[in-house]
DNA sequence: CCTTGACCTCAAGCTGGCTTCAATTGGCAG
DNA sequence: CTGCCAATTGAAGCCAGCTTGAGGTCAAGG
């Protein structure tokens, strides 16, 4: 099994080495050796890094991502539980559909003032009913 | 006009009264008036935090909140630059389905080792690109 | 008129997620 | 063997987005 510096998997992953070294303090990833003072990373660090970078951008925490998936990238909660996430993932995005047709609303409809628009003010309403659903996790 | 006192306006929201004296200095909303020392708020100011939560939740900071939507409600942007963030939007919405397809499949599969599932990897392979074509924003 | 309590301002503090810096170590090419 | 250059550590710093606290104001009810 070939290892990578810490300066590799940055390359390949696109994370400064300082994140790396950091999301290890945190526990997310693991090095899998030391060569003198130099890490050295498994190959496997590189999808798991895909799977936090996926989750960071979905909008999770690193506490919650390394909530979803261990550091070895087996699921670390119960199936209902990771059901949970998924559903609440699916508000999230219900609610990002709300504010892309709002966003495509303002740009298109050339009504004067948008927070008067009765299309709008339904998307809104939409929009905030969702939230609340939401902030429940 | 009825006007409304900045804690009405937290409990109606749901905004602490100092996350709307924040968002006041940011001048992402506007008091109408001071009774005393007392910020008044126009009834708007309820429908503008619905947009500004909304922002948030998708995972937008303050200031491109205020980009999208003037403190008035108003487009700031020209209509293409509303267009590019809503496909912004999208990009992220698909990249959320890709996190909650992996979820429920984590979820589900009884592999044994879901970094050798070439299911999974498939769809951590599809995020990334994702997220190349997000990080362009 | 007096008290109460909601509001005010300004400054400092906090969390998350890193980055930066200074001082040091050590792998490896020549 | 030498010297370079990448990597190491720990502490400090930075930004966003608020919250908290101290000390002050004032509108309204009794």
């Amino acid at each position: 099994m070939k290892l990578l510096d810490i300066g590799e998997v940055a390359e390949r992953s696109g994370v400064a080495p300082s994140a790396l070294r950091y999301y290890e303090d945190l526990g997310l990833i693991a090095s899998a050796a030391r060569k003198g003072l130099r890490r050295q990373f498994g190959p496997e660090v590189l999808l798991q890094l895909s799977l936090i970078t996926l989750g960071k951008a979905a909008g999770f925490s690193l506490q919650e991502v390394a909530g979803m998936f261990g550091k070895d990238g087996q699921p670390d909660l119960p199936r209902d539980q990771l059901h949970a996430r998924a559903d609440a993932l699916e508000a999230q995005i219900r609610e990002l559909t709300v504010l892309k047709t709002a966003l495509r609303h303002v740009a298109d409809c050339p009504a004067p003032s948008h927070l008067e628009c009765p299309k709008f003010q339904r998307l809104l309403r939409a929009g905030s009913r969702a939230g609340k659903t939401r902030a429940l996790r």
